[in-house]
RNA sequence: GGGAGUUUAGCUCAGCUGGGAGAGCAUCUGCCUUACAAGCAGAGGGUCAUAGGUUCGAGCCCUAUAAUUCCCACCA
């Protein structure tokens, strides 16, 4: 082992050597499967710190469950993210002056394959660089020849059940995009804006309509104005013509439940074109469907002047005219929502339009009793919420976008008979009249349509493959919380339509990465975090710890590189205490615990190790991997490195040859079990000690997890030496004596006399002591009283008595406090009736113990 | 508008079915003790957001309130 801990000398060696031996690599065999599939990130993207979090939990699952004797299965895959691709691909040809219409289907689509070639391997370079252990034989892409045919499978299902079917609604268009987006992908961002106050003259001359909006620029488009029917503002009115400001057409003043009575002016204008509330007010009333702004967000010729102009750009103008016109009442400051395209920012434009359609009503009931009745669980549970609130409201799923990079949609129209047809393989011929002419459906499915077969899609979906047979159902999900409506309920679903059975039993939530201040990262401002840089200068598992030490499952992460430095400090002292044990080997002959007469410090360490092995298997198997990896470090650091290594030095560097042998051989069991139960964790580090050991398998991440100590009677009495020699340690730290100035000790022993005298050599190192004498001293001393020992500890002239007595008095009054404490709780009549029995008996006890200190002290103050 | 989370030491956060408030960092004191000065030993620091309630007993359960974050939603 290198003297110091350098992640960088091992890391990548060591992955290559694991990858080189397929360790992991998963195929059916007898044992019980443990599979995860990994949420896809964006093929071309780059990992960010997100990704190290998710990859890390799930890399920590699979490797406990792979140490655990599983046939762990982690199968890894990028997604295809056709609108962000596209997006690139149509901004670099802007730059040589093309358009994608211009180079045409075909050849865009060789660019789109180019560029996943090119840049698909980044990002699963960078996401091994994080050490995890997926089976990347395995690696799966979206686009692959075997999950384009689970696509088409998929849809012509859907399409022969009926489930699909081409429907005109108002979709979210992203004008910039050129593409109808998903309700997901349009976020709602708050603005302020106006709100300006129209008149609509009626035609008979006799008045007029107010009707408020934040569209003027839709004006050109209403076809009515909708009033409650039961306001009596309005009582009379209804159906009387108007006329539409600007333009002079006649519309009709008609009465909707849409229109609230009481808000704003009571009236408002009725776009069915562009809005998805107004069209089907517009369905109710037949009325007819004006569209006046165009895929490119300008106004259409029925804008008349404006016509040309972007809508935005529209909107001064517009309200310049209507002021001249006289139509114009107010305008006020308005703050609302308004949608923006995900990928590019633009605001969009609810848009009339033909699309695609997934049928949900019938297809959620089964997704939605999935979780009810608890085959799926949400971890924590409190996120089911979310998944059962979207599937309760949610509407049908719009699939068709209209961009190329993607799963074109598998339909034809045979142009000699008009037959339309899904077709799972590219057919030859019509079915119907076997006409050659076919045309395909131009637009290409959601992404999501492909990410929600993933879980069965990437086993080999829709052959029947062993892999199916034994992976399936996989066991755990880990995603973060932001996608749960629109990707995990959509694996529920299909997985239950299409297997007849849950894509996975557990979906674990993590939280979402953010900066120091609590700002979500973001390239856009900037405060990002990239993991790389943390790898390149703290190492692979510095950044892994840091990443789940003290986290808990669901919330977010406050993330600064301190946590890397912190988390390598500790990994630090973990290579230390390596470094020490492997250091202290020589000679060791390894033999069973069973066969070793162990002492009680040996014991101690042992029970200590037995809690903490329980700990960890419990924690890890409820996701709370925060807790597991934290009670370990502090087993590690406050156990292992501050007690049992330093109460090793006496047998190891002593005289008594069997002693020596005993501590070896507990050093090495206790640290071989700890280098496991980190080895998920910090994958790296613990394997390049692990192979150091005298004693090992060929890689630490197939040997046996550990889950108990194999030993008996596992007291640990030693508990009390390592309390009586903190107080020596506090007291002397009390008088100011520097940690270089030893003395002799006295010692008067009370009880566990057998213990104490084996601890004797233990109590003067750690005490810093020079010799222990077995009796009181007349010297002038600082008395230390414990429940297994009085410890005198001559200090001469160093002793002020005014601060023994006060150090005396404070000892008192807190074991005063305790004793009263303890009085209060054994005269409450409910404690004792109520209270388990053995709590009132734990209570009893220490009471007696603190009146016996207290008698002692209190003679010890009498003294001075 | 609806829903969810968070609120515990100066900072970042743990805290089990309710049974004496914890860690790391920071601060202070003392130590270069042959695994580790990226260290060791010791110490200080908290009305567990507020107000009620349930209970023998509440950081934890219930009800309100406040601050804050996020998600969902078509209010002109």
């Amino acid at each position: 082992m290198n003297k110091t801990y350098n992640p960088q000398d091992f890391e990548q060696d060591i992955y290559k050597n694991w990858i080189a031996k397929n360790y992991f690599g998963a195929t059916p065999d007898n044992r019980p499967s443990y599979t995860i599939v990994m949420p896809p990130p964006n093929v071309t993207g780059k990992a960010h710190i997100g990704h190290a979090l998710n990859n890390t939990v799930q890399d920590i699952l699979i490797r406990t469950k792979r140490m655990q004797g599983y046939n762990a299965l982690w199968v890894p895959g990028t997604d295809h993210a056709a609108l962000a691709t596209e997006a690139v691909l149509a901004k670099k040809l802007k730059q040589q002056n093309l358009t994608k219409e211009e180079v045409g289907r075909e050849e865009f689509l060789k660019l789109g394959w180019k560029w996943y070639k090119d840049y698909g391997n980044i990002i699963v370079d960078q996401l091994k660089s994080l050490g995890i252990s997926c089976d990347w034989n395995r690696l799966a892409f979206t686009m692959d020849e075997n999950l384009n045919r689970a696509v088409r499978h998929v849809f012509v299902d859907y399409y022969n059940k009926g489930l699909i079917y081409k429907g005109t609604r108002v979709v979210n268009y992203c004008p910039n995009c050129k593409t109808s987006i998903s309700d997901n992908e349009n976020v709602h961002i708050d603005q302020v804006t106006n709100l300006w106050y129209i008149k609509y003259p009626f035609a008979d001359g006799s008045g007029y309509v107010t009707v408020a909006t934040t569209r003027p620029e839709t004006l050109f488009g209403d076809t009515a104005v909708a009033v409650n029917p039961k306001d009596p503002k309005f009582k009379g009115q209804i159906g009387k013509d108007l006329i539409l400001p600007l333009v002079g057409r006649k519309i009709k003043l008609i009465g909707d439940e849409y229109c609230e009575m009481g808000f704003g002016t009571g009236a408002v204008k009725i776009t069915p074109a562009h809005d998805p509330n107004d069209y089907e007010v517009g369905l109710r009333h037949k009325l007819e469907v004006v569209t006046c702004i165009d895929d490119n967000g300008k106004l259409m010729a029925n804008a008349g002047k404006f016509a040309g102009l972007d809508r935005i750009e529209a909107r001064p103008l517009i309200e310049k005219a209507l002021k001249e016109g006289g139509f114009l009442v107010k305008k006020e400051k308005y703050k609302n929502q308004v949608g923006t395209c995900e990928r590019c920012g633009a605001f969009t434009e609810p848009k009339i339009s033909s699309q695609w359609f997934v049928k949900m009503k019938d297809l959620v009931k089964p997704a939605i009793s999935a979780v009810k009745n608890g085959e799926i669980r949400f971890v924590p549970k409190r996120f089911e919420k979310t998944y059962l609130n979207w599937l309760e409201g949610s509407q049908d799923w719009c699939i068709s976008r209209q961009i190329w990079l993607g799963h074109r949609i598998p339909v034809y129209t045979c142009e000699n008979c008009g037959n339309v047809f899904a077709s799972e393989d590219e057919p030859k011929s019509c079915p119907k009249c076997n006409g050659k002419k076919l045309v395909q459906d131009n637009d290409v499915l959601d992404t999501w349509f492909s990410s929600a077969l993933w879980p069965f899609s990437v086993l080999g979906y829709p052959d029947k493959t062993k892999d199916l047979e034994f992976y399936y159902p996989t066991s755990v999900l880990v995603t973060a919380y932001d996608i749960i409506t629109f990707w995990v309920s959509k694996m529920v679903f299909s997985g239950l339509e299409f297997m007849k059975k849950i894509p996975f039993k557990d979906v674990v939530i993590n939280g979402i990465v953010r900066d120091a201040k609590g700002v979500k990262m973001s390239k856009h401002l900037g405060n990002g975090i990239d993991p790389l840089d943390i790898v390149a200068k703290y190492g692979s598992d510095s950044l892994r710890l840091s990443l789940v030490s003290g986290m808990s499952m669901g919330s977010d992460i406050k993330y600064s590189e301190d946590k890397a430095k912190e988390a390598k400090v500790f990994i630090n002292k973990l290579y230390n205490a390596g470094k020490f044990v492997l250091q202290n080997l020589e000679g060791m002959k390894q033999e069973p615990l069973a066969n070793l007469k162990l002492a009680e410090k040996d014991k101690w360490i042992l029970s200590e190790l037995d809690k903490v092995i329980k700990s960890v298997n419990k924690n890890i198997d409820k996701y709370t991997l925060g807790v597991a990896v934290s009670n370990l470090i502090e087993f590690t650091t406050g156990k292992f490195c501050d007690w049992y290594i330093e109460l090793a030095k006496n047998d190891l560097y002593g005289s008594d040859a069997e002693r020596k042998h005993i501590v070896q051989n507990v050093l090495l069991y206790v640290f071989t079990d700890v280098l496991k139960l980190f080895h998920p964790f910090i994958p790296f580090v613990t394997e390049y000690i692990y192979m150091e050991l005298p004693y090992h398998e060929k890689t630490i991440m197939l040997s046996a997890f550990p889950k108990k100590v194999e030993a008996k009677s596992l007291r640990n009495s030693f508990d009390k030496i390592i309390d009586l020699i903190k107080r020596v340690r506090a007291a002397r730290a009390e008088f100011n004596v520097p940690d270089n100035k030893r003395t002799k000790l006295y010692i008067e022993i009370l009880s566990d006399k057998t213990l104490v005298k084996s601890a004797f050599a233990d109590i003067v190192k750690l005490g810093f002591g020079t010799e222990i004498i077995e009796k009181k001293t007349d010297e002038k001393s600082v008395k230390i009283i414990s429940q297994v020992a009085n410890i005198y500890i001559p200090m001469g002239e160093i002793i002020d008595s005014d601060k023994e007595r006060e150090r005396l008095e404070k000892e008192i009054s807190s074991v005063n406090f305790e004793i009263e404490r303890s009085n209060k709780m054994l005269s409450n009549q409910g404690f004792i009736s109520k209270a388990p029995e053995s709590l009132v008996a734990n209570e009893k006890a220490k009471l007696q113990k603190n009146i016996e200190l207290l008698s002692k002290l209190k003679e010890e103050l009498a003294k001075l």
